[in-house]
DNA sequence: TGATTTGATGTAAGCGCTTACACTCGATTT
DNA sequence: AAATCGAGTGTAAGCGCTTACATCAAATCA
């Protein structure tokens, strides 16, 4: 063979003087194949430098060993995070992380499934359970197993996640407990985004549920960005009654809040109380400290390859695995303070 | 063929009457098959849900179409960024990107190189070039083009990145110009992290060139977290004299810094100047804000692919394209108090 | 008009691997 | 001692695709 040359399964069993069968037999099913032979083998394999060839393998065994992901975005703590605890947990299964992003479009998520159904991937994540019904038929048509992370889900399919609307629940009951009334809530952009949408109606149902209607209940949806809750932040305060506690529907837009009260000369927590849901990294550097909802995206990331990694199996698995939410208290949050009119 | 098997290139062709060989032109070279017979097979790809295998693909052509990138971490909004951009720039040539983290060890990234070799990727994403030269020779044994990226690298191979070295030594002489000469640095920890040497040795080299000897610019290495950062505040400020203006590495530790300055009721930048390296999102949000240096992450991973895009294709590339990057002032550096003693 | 070129398509040989099946040979059973 | 077994290994048939080369008909040329 060529001295630089990819080295070939036949190269190797040429140069351990055994067949080609034998070879991939070490690399395969070890015991299935004699000591003295084995060391052979792996001998000659490391002297030669070689490396399976995937395209070869994937042919022949109709296995590719890669899992996909299809994301929104990487370029957002909450993802990023997740996805690295993802892909370490597939590493540690001999298995390769594909990425994709489908930049929130449910199209473009669609698009995405094909190049990942044409690579051959053993299985998919995805995140959340809003999409296409035709998106989904797709995958099931195509025999690939596939989870939904992030959050719980509906009827059918397989997910690990949060249940955004009991852990929102449970931060608004904190909020009415310290005795506001007057609530107000900045949302992310609930369309085809389920994690947005169940904070959302989680907030409500607690509101509701503590005698405040829907429609005393002002929620502005915005963008991921500090300045878009910035400026939905601005729009709530401009109403009267004034609420005295905006709950956020994630900490970037809480910190946008918090920025553009301190702008507006209106104190955290004494004048206005702003939650926030996530936990990440940002949370604990403002100044006060942001009361939010611990999301832990890591264990749910090793969770989800654990779960998707028994999904190809073809184990047993259950239909939904929930990761545990907690409610971090921290500066934000205060009780109202009384109004100067009463 | 079976209903729910998945169809391939003999279905299609047996379905459109023509033989593999011009299905597989009316995918890779449509132009060289007439019109109409193109349709014809296009419509068969069509109602038969055809989609090429990649492993035949890949074993026949040679190709895989696939780019691996192996960085540190995608926990970290820096990486995450870049990867991000750089994702939807390959996406756009219909290259697919596999991911790998190598946790900041050099032997991790040599096993995850040899994953992606074994995969076939038609290249690869480093960051950075502080690494093995057993690494970057099997790389080239095997003939895979390969990329640095965040820094400019050294003597041979390519890169697109920065020159930490210069935006530190600048940001280091806009310190300077205000006053400060008792600095101070909180840097990341350079083994193995060519970024977060340059950066130091950047610092050094400007606060040498104004009569600051290396020796009277305590410098402190920690890890990328606030609490490293704010650790080694604290221990900066129990020197004595005492630093009037501290350069971090990155904007976590400077991040980190602040929180420690409050604790220790020092005020920024009136009692302490402060500042970072990255731009990062919460650059923006602290309070004060902080001056750093601003690092397009995301042109940074289009640059990247668009060179690495060429380099597979054999096409004439410049050996390193530098990212330029700017100084942000905002409001964590003044001038230094004079000293109460003076 | 016959010779030559050109463009569209078909034929068939692999690409590197896995795996069903066949084979060998010593150990065990009858 | 013959029959049976099983572990270790080899043989060889593909897996689905690309592509060099062959073929053929139509277009062009002399």
């Amino acid at each position: 063979m060529n001295e630089f040359a990819k080295p070939t399964l036949d190269d190797v069993a040429r140069a351990a003087g055994v067949s080609t069968a034998t070879v991939s037999r070490c690399l395969n099913a070890p015991d299935r194949v004699i000591a003295t032979t084995r060391e052979r083998v792996m001998q000659a394999i490391e002297t030669l430098g070689y490396t399976p060839d995937f395209g070869g393998r994937a042919l022949a065994s109709r296995r590719t060993n890669t899992v996909g992901a299809i994301i929104p975005t990487m370029d957002n703590a909450i993802f990023a995070r997740g996805l690295q605890s993802f892909q370490e947990a597939l590493s540690r299964f001999g298995k390769t992380l594909l990425v994709a992003s489908s930049g929130y479009s449910p199209a473009r998520e669609r698009e995405q499934m094909e190049v990942m159904a044409s690579r051959g991937v053993d299985g998919l994540l995805l995140i959340g359970s809003a999409r296409p019904e035709a998106s989904v038929e797709f995958l099931r048509r195509r025999g690939i197993p596939f989870l939904g992370a992030w959050n719980l889900g509906g009827e059918d399919g397989y997910f690990v996640g949060f249940d955004n609307r009991a852990a929102a629940a449970g931060l608004t009951e904190k909020v009415l407990a310290k005795g506001h009334r007057r609530l107000a809530m900045i949302a992310g952009i609930t369309e085809m985004n389920d994690r947005a949408a169940d904070r959302m109606e989680g907030v409500r149902a607690a509101a509701e549920r503590a005698g405040i209607p829907a429609d005393e209940l002002p929620v502005i949806e915005a963008a991921y960005t500090f300045d878009e809750g910035a400026k939905a932040f601005g729009n709530l305060m401009a109403l009267a009654p004034r609420p005295t506690a905006v709950l956020c529907g994630n900490d970037v837009l809480a910190v946008g809040a918090m920025q553009k009260a301190r702008e507006l000369g209106l104190r955290v927590p004494e004048d206005v109380s702003i939650t926030g849901f996530d936990d990440i990294d940002l949370a604990g550097v403002v100044d006060p400290k942001l009361t939010t909802v611990r999301v832990p995206h890591n264990r749910m990331g090793e969770a989800a390859a654990e779960m998707l990694i028994r999904l190809i199996n073809k184990e047993q698995v259950e239909r939904r695995i929930e990761i545990p939410t907690a409610i971090v208290e921290r500066g934000t949050l205060g009780p109202p303070t009384p109004d100067p009119a009463t």
